[in-house]
DNA sequence: ATTGACCTTGCAGCGCACTATAAGGTTCAT
DNA sequence: ATGAACCTTATAGTGCGCTGCAAGGTCAAT
């Protein structure tokens, strides 16, 4: 299979999977003769699994992190596990500062802004930004 | 005032201020017969703005927009509405992908993974990920 | 006169995950 | 033998908001 083949049977540009290649999310694949990437049935699979670790929100370096663990032979649901629950803190970290910013945004926007002439006072740009 | 002293005040570098004013967030200032920026009190107010602004989750371009409405002599007070309603869609619109993701990943990492020797079966590399 | 603290410009690099382009080589059918 | 469709590499660019560096100019005090 030669890595337009490999494109379409996993939905990646040509382009993306030579970035995966540079960046050793996959392995170098064998060449032929012309110097065209060759690339087994285990490839699609590997490349499939990158784009479901993407789906759930981990990052390229997180899924080349649990790749290692499973080229070394080793178990990598354990690996899995631990890398979920710190995207599921992170989440919820990020979700708390969603919530208190959305919290701010409400209580400012529903603010007197302007003057009577639409026009802040006192030199101001925007007294619903400025008076925070 | 000259530039480091205009960082002092405002808690930045010299090198975003002259960021900002290449990127036309702040306006070219005076400059002394040697070339050295020269700023007014305004400027210092100028970019307090910007900080608090920033703190609001506003992008530099918005951050932009707003001053250019200001520069025009406009009130800005409405656009600024106008753009903290777009903040709270897109806040909601965040929180909502987040809220499912992680259920998502709740329901995945409570899931039985691997087999009793460690390993997941037919040449996976992580059944949690693969079985979505 | 020299030191040191400041200022100037332009350009490169960061992290992330690609995308695009140029300039060339290969393979296969017609 | 010619063309289309594929492949190769290296390099630059995207958006965001800066930071850091090099190589030089300026200003005040000593």
């Amino acid at each position: 299979m030669k890595i337009g083949q490999l494109a379409t049977a996993t939905g990646m540009s040509t382009g993306t999977i030579r970035y995966y290649e540079s960046e050793g999310v996959v392995p170098p694949p064998v060449r032929t003769d012309s110097g065209y990437r060759v690339y087994a049935a285990d490839d699609i699979q590997r490349l499939d699994f990158v784009s479901k670790a993407k789906r759930l929100g981990l990052s390229l370096r997180e899924i080349k992190g649990i790749l290692q663990v499973h080229d070394r032979d080793e178990p990598t649901c354990g690996h899995v596990r631990s890398l979920m629950d710190e995207k599921l803190e992170q989440i919820d970290a990020t979700m708390a500062e969603l919530a208190e910013l959305r919290t701010r945004l409400v209580a400012l926007r529903g603010r007197d802004g302007d003057t009577e002439d639409g026009r802040p006072t006192g030199g101001q740009i925007c007294s619903i930004i400025e008076d925070v």
